[in-house]
DNA sequence: TTGCGGTAAGTAAGTACTTACTTTTAAAAT
DNA sequence: ATTTTAAAAGTAAGTACTTACTTACCGCAA
C-alpha cells in the first residue's frame, strides 16, 4: 500500500471553500474577517484540525497577514472568544438567556403564567441552536479539546440560567404550584431536554430520520412534560414505591460488579 | 517572541502517561493493546489530535509495530469500532440498551412497572456513561470530526432505544395509563435529561460544582418527572392555553428577523 | 533457518511561525 | 496640488520541527 499522494484522505472537503475577498482591506475589517472565517473552520475540524494555511487560504490571504494580527494560533481562538463575548452591542455569548429574559420572558414571569415562561426559554434556545450550529460545534470541540471557551461559556450563560430558572421554580414551589423536588435537578432536567434535542439535530441527525418536529412542537411538548412533571397537583402520592426501592437495589448490585474489563495495565 | 524550544505548549499533559508492557508480546495481545491505547488517546485529543508517535510512546513500542498491525492510522480507528462492536460475548455498544432490556426491566415492562421500566433504563445509562467516559467523549468526537462511530452507534443503538421506549410507550397510551403525545418526543425528552446530565458531568462540570447528586437520585427524579409529565391523569385539561398561542407568536416573530448579522460574504 | 516481534533511521509532505522584501494608502510637508 | 513619508497591507520563500508512513536490518524461539 504506497503513500497516496494527496494525502488528505480523511477530509478533503472544503479545501478551498471561499477564496473570498479580493482586493486590499483596512487592518480592522481583515482581522475580523479572519476571525469569522477561523470561528467556521475551528467549528467544522476543531482548533487542532485546522492548520493556519487553511485560514490564510479560505480568507484569502497569505499565511504570513495571520501572523501580523495574531501573534499565535492561540490568540486566534482567544479573539474568537472576545468577538464572541462582547461583539458591540449584541453580545453573542449572553444572548440566549439575557434576551430571553429581556424579551417578554420575565413578564410572563411576575404574571406566574409558567406554561409561557418555559415555552418561551426552550423555543428561545432551540431557534438560537439552529441558527447558529457554528457555535455549538465550537463549543463541543472546545469541551473536548479543553479550551477556555467552554469554560466562559458555562460560566456566564449556563450558571445563570440554572440560577436564574432555579430561583423560579423555588418561588413557585413557595407558591404551592410546584411540587417539593430539587430545582438544579428540575431545570437539569429541562435543560437537557431542549439542549439534547438541539445538539441530536445538529450532531447526530441532521436528516431529522428519527424525529422530525418543529421547533415550537418540540418546546410546547417538552414544557408540557416538565410541568405537568413537577406540578403539585391534588396531593398524589407516587403510586408505585417498589420502583424507588428497585433502583437502589440494581444500584448496590452492579456497583460490586465494576472492576471487571479495564484493570489490566498498571496505572 | 523567539520559538521555544519544546514547542507543545499547547498540551504538555499525558505526555508520557504509560510506558506500559515491557517485554515481547503475541502478536494478537499487542495488537488488542494497541487498539486500547488509541482508544484512550483518541478519546483524550481526537482522532486529529493524536499522533501515531503518541501512541506508539504510550503503548511501549516504536511506531513501526503499529503500521505493522495496521496499514493506516485510520485502520486503527476502524479497529475501534469492530473492537466496541464485538469484542467477545459483552458487544460493548448494544450493552447501554441491550444489557438493560435483559436484566429485568423485561419483566417490570410486562408488569406494567412504569417507575420501574424507566428508573432502571435511566440508571443503567447513567451508570454506564460514567464508568465509560473514554467512550462519551469518542463518540463526540466522532460526531464532530465526521467519523464512522458515531453514525454506526446511532444507528444500532440511539435507534434501537427510540423504538424499543417509543413502543412501550404507545402500549400504555393504548392502555390509557399515558396522555397522548407523540412517543418518539416523549423519548427524545427522556433521553435529553439522561444523556444531557451525563455530558455535562463528564464534559463540562466535572467537579459538580453547580449541581451533585447521586445517579440514583437522578434517575428516580428524571422518571418522576417524564412519568407525571404524561400521566393520563383525572382527565385534567391543560390549563393556561395562553402559552401555546403565545409560543406560535414568538415563533413567527423571530423567523422574520433572521438574516441579520450573517449576511455579509456570499457563501 | 525461518518466521515473527521488534527497532533505528529514514522520507516526503505538512505545520506553526519568520524574515526580508514590495505595494498601497493616507496624511503631513512642501 | 504635488511630493514626501511612513505606517500598514501584502507576499514569497524560508526555518525548525512534526507527522504519517517506510525501509532495512536485528535477535530469538520453534
Amino acid at each position: 500500500m504506497t503513500r497516496q499522494p494527496d494525502k488528505a484522505g480523511a477530509t478533503p472537503a472544503a479545501q478551498i471553500p471561499a477564496p473570498a475577498a479580493a482586493g486590499r482591506m483596512a487592518g480592522g475589517d481583515r482581522r475580523r474577517q479572519i476571525v469569522d472565517v477561523a470561528m467556521r473552520l475551528f467549528s467544522e475540524r476543531g482548533f487542532r484540525g485546522t492548520t493556519t494555511k487553511e485560514i490564510a487560504t479560505a480568507a484569502g490571504v497569505s499565511e504570513a497577514i495571520i501572523f501580523r494580527h495574531f501573534a499565535t494560533k492561540e490568540d486566534l481562538y482567544t479573539a474568537i472568544i472576545d468577538h464572541k463575548a462582547c461583539s458591540g452591542e449584541m453580545a453573542d455569548m449572553e444572548q440566549p438567556v439575557a434576551e430571553a429574559i429581556r424579551c417578554s420572558v420575565a413578564e410572563h414571569m411576575s404574571a406566574k403564567d409558567d406554561r409561557a415562561v418555559f415555552a418561551h426559554i426552550a423555543l428561545h434556545m432551540m431557534q438560537h441552536h439552529e441558527r447558529d450550529t457554528e457555535f455549538l460545534r465550537l463549543l463541543f470541540y472546545s469541551a473536548l479539546e479543553g479550551h477556555q471557551l467552554s469554560r466562559m461559556f458555562w460560566e456566564r450563560n449556563v450558571r445563570t440560567l440554572y440560577e436564574f430558572l432555579g430561583s423560579y421554580i423555588r418561588e413557585r414551589q413557595r407558591d404551592g404550584a410546584f411540587r417539593g423536588a430539587d430545582p438544579l435537578v428540575v431545570v437539569r432536567a429541562f435543560a437537557g431536554m431542549i439542549i439534547h434535542h438541539s445538539v441530536t439535530n445538529t450532531l447526530w441527525d441532521k436528516s431529522r430520520s428519527l424525529l422530525n418536529i418543529p421547533n415550537e412542537e418540540a418546546a410546547r411538548e417538552f414544557t408540557e412534560i416538565l410541568l405537568r412533571g413537577i406540578d403539585a397537583g391534588p396531593a398524589k402520592a407516587a403510586p408505585a414505591r417498589a420502583g424507588r426501592a428497585d433502583v437502589a437495589a440494581i444500584a448496590r448490585a452492579s456497583a460490586t460488579s465494576r472492576r471487571a474489563p479495564r484493570a489490566k495495565k498498571g496505572k
